[in-house]
DNA sequence: CGCTGGCGTCTACGGTGTAGACTACGCCGT
DNA sequence: ACGGCGTAGTCTACACCGTAGACGCCAGCG
């Protein structure tokens, strides 16, 4: 009975961070993401909504941190030989978990997430692509038909390319924030000179995809039953 | 001066579905999904916001009348004979709509949007198949993998796939709605058979996209400059 | 002892969707 | 002509949302 203010059992855990959005991950499982509000989060806590802003900057900023303990709910298999496999079990992975939130192919969708875990994410993909024998050009392009494939929207996890003209020291922030991941630094760069890529164009990723899509389609016309 | 209340300048055209639906896309379109609400809606239309209820049931209502709206907006291209060059106008139209209305995806996706636009787009997507010569099942999958690249969700536009054992009179209702839409009609058939394809499985929907897209990367692996 | 800084609370403001009562007006049968 | 009626739009009110700002409480420290 040292510690004690009135009739409280507990000594109440305090917040922090970490906590908060472990339980706005719980939260928006049970309700959907409109369940998710700063007042039912609070109270979920047993706290005020406001006292969540001692941890998180605003919902923003809760959103983002639940994007990023969702992407790093992906566990990535252990780099085999066989590119094709690796892949496909990185792409049930992350299916996995987008069956178990259901809501949070949106909000990854609205926030950028390009957190460590995504980061993680991207070079996994691409290291896997790269140990397969694919050039830098054709695992961009495979990067984001299999992230769209995935997550559902177009615009990749990552890359929300910026504006058009980095500045000096924008791009050297860049280059500090990519040390760590020497495949999407090398796309990066590879992306920037643009001179083969032209800036990751949107059309170009589009119908990359859709041409192997309908290509995959037109083989499978004549061998039906063999898929 | 026959017609006339006070100081009005125009007789105020009355209110009308098309018309608050129409405003409402506008409205979308200036300042994105987040931007339409009842009150603004109003404001836009010179009239208080609890008159939009006489035309609309609310905003549910109105924003599956928007989704239908954008849909209708996807030009069909006439039927040639090459089935390929016609999905291909087909997703890439249907992708000038979705850039055209950045906002929509999230409409589309949240709300079902099984109204007569969407299944005439669904009807024409499976025309083309059957006239290049797909079955029924692989033309089930195609129509999944085709549009869960154009639209970025997964489950299809139409297909809510109901209760599991739908009742007589709810099927007669299934049946007449799809009156109109033979390919549609013969899907939907096939489909709850379940002989066949087991009742669409979404995992097997998922796996089915996922190698197309794997094996067309293999195959890019070799000749990587001629895509 | 007083101060300070962190943590949680309280109040308040402007925004949202919408239920329900109310008003203004054209039409129609008598 | 007139009373009723349906239709269209308005107004008020309620519950919920995110969050700015002031406040209370308490541990630690000088």
């Amino acid at each position: 009975m040292a510690i004690q203010t009135g009739a409280e059992t507990e000594p109440r855990t305090p917040l922090s961070r970490e906590r908060v959005l472990r339980a706005a991950v719980d939260l928006a499982d049970r309700g959907g993401v409109e369940a998710l509000s700063m007042r039912k989060l609070g109270q979920e806590l047993g706290v005020d909504a406001m006292a969540l802003y001692r941890h998180v900057r605003g919902k923003d900023d809760l959103l983002d941190g639940v994007a990023e303990v969702i992407v790093g709910e992906i566990e990535r298999p252990a780099a085999g030989d066989d590119w094709k496999a690796t892949l496909r079990e990185l792409a049930v992975a992350a299916r996995r978990v987008m069956l178990r939130h259901p809501w949070a192919r949106q909000v990854l969708e609205e926030r950028g997430t390009s957190g460590p875990a995504a980061l993680a994410h991207i070079e996994a993909v691409l290291g896997t692509l790269q140990a397969g024998g694919f050039t830098i050009e054709v695992a961009h392009h495979a990067l984001h038909v299999l992230d769209s494939r995935v997550f559902g929207f177009n615009q990749a996890l990552f890359e929300e390319s910026g504006p058009a003209d980095p500045s000096p020291e924008a791009a050297a922030a860049m280059v500090r924030a990519l040390a760590g991941y020497p495949r999407i630094s090398e796309l990066a760069q590879s992306v920037s000179h643009e001179g083969i890529l032209g800036r990751c164009d949107d059309d170009v990723e589009f119908a990359f995809g859709l041409d192997l899509i309908l290509d995959g389609l037109d083989r499978l016309r004549g061998a039906p039953n063999n898929f």
